[in-house]
DNA sequence: GTTTGTGAAGGCTTTCACAGCC
DNA sequence: GGCTGTGAAAGCCTTCACAAAC
């Protein structure tokens, strides 16, 4: 009924939450594929493991989005949580890194399906220039990074480079007017404070898997 | 001097120790790199951007690796690193789901590197069955996930099917005997207690961007 | 009756700060 | 002098539990 809330600060917001609306909305769509028009905060965590208080508390800091003794329209949450998250434009992708795990994002469909756009893939590499990805997205010069973002409007970058070219890329995107950074090279890069990086690292979750594994070995 | 802690209840260790663990890792190797060979926790956190007491606290969990007055011998805390998390013996991996992201795993340098090795690639799609990746490994029927895990002691599984398969195929990783799954599908899988289950869903990096980018608005 | 939205409680993590040791 | 290892303090996040709303 009551909509979003007027003075959301965002700086109060934990990550953690935000996480979790990327969770919500996955689940959403899924309630809307099988045709559920509406939702318990209790009903939705007990179909995909969630806890039900958090749900209404990460909800309940963006607005009142649900009527009590009812629950939440499905389609409804839906498109608020799309606009809390800002999924309802388009962000523009440039990667950087035409390696395996570069070329495979360009075409993974949460990369560039939906709002988000790969609008292009870069190596310094000389023996990948100019080479397809492949789905047929050709393979850039890092040199033009500058140039190439500007001019077709890029927003977010991806690094996917090596560790030791993980820095200059940054340093690159930065100066470029890159206004996020989503790296996978396994060193913690820097940028300047009005950039937001975001470090992703696939080998910690092995290794914890690992750690696991070590540790609990059957008797 | 005094080595590892006898009794440390695997339990009661936080899987944010654990991660971070892997960071340590990470930045002690390049310290080998560059010939470091004593590095004090303050060092560490300087040059990588950590926080000095954390250091201390998550090593000093596993034992006391350090000399007051001193700090912590470069190699010897790698060696200590690797055998709390179990990376100093082989991790099998079996990967089910070959499109884009499937595929570049297998040739992911943190999957196919150091004592991880990938054993195998399934698909369920007859179209992609035969076929080999871009470095050479064939595709197999996923219907033969659990002849192929054991014939080859797969330990740990990768789900990187979409999102309606991954509960099926982690069902049948388990019964296969898999003790670890690493499931790349946008959907929260369950296992038995006994099988640690780790999700990692790539677009909810993505989405923490475009929603950082949507509220903090250049004035 | 049901369910939301939310203070308060509880639990977990990080940070501080210093005794103990080199 | 310097640095580790660690209790205590502070901060953060989750869970509880219930008044308010339907």
């Amino acid at each position: 009924m009551v909509a979003y809330k007027r003075h959301v600060d965002v700086e109060t917001i934990s990550d953690l939450t935000i996480a979790r609306l990327s969770i919500y909305l996955r689940c959403v769509e899924r309630l809307l594929d099988i045709g559920v028009e509406t939702v318990s905060s209790q009903d939705l965590a007990q179909r995909f493991n969630l806890n039900s208080a958090q749900i209404r508390k990460d909800l309940a800091y963006f607005g009142e989005f649900g009527v009590r003794g009812v629950g939440y329209n499905v389609a409804e949450l839906r498109q608020y949580v799309i606009e809390i998250l800002g999924l309802d434009h388009e962000h523009r992708i440039l990667i950087v890194g035409a390696g395996n795990l570069g070329t495979a994002l360009c075409h993974y469909s949460g990369f560039s399906g939906d709002n988000f756009l790969v609008v292009g893939v870069l190596d310094s590499d000389p023996s990948k220039i100019g080479v397809a990805t492949p789905a047929g997205l050709l393979v850039e010069d890092a040199a033009r990074l500058a140039e190439i973002a500007e001019q077709r409007n890029a927003e977010i970058g991806v690094i996917t480079t090596p560790a030791a070219s993980a820095q200059p890329v940054c340093d690159q995107m930065v100066s470029a007017g890159l206004r996020a950074i989503l790296n996978f090279a396994p060193i913690q890069v820097k940028a300047s404070d009005d950039v937001l990086v975001k470090t992703v690292d696939l080998k910690i979750h092995l290794e914890e898997l690992s750690f696991y594994l070590s540790n609990s070995e059957v008797e």
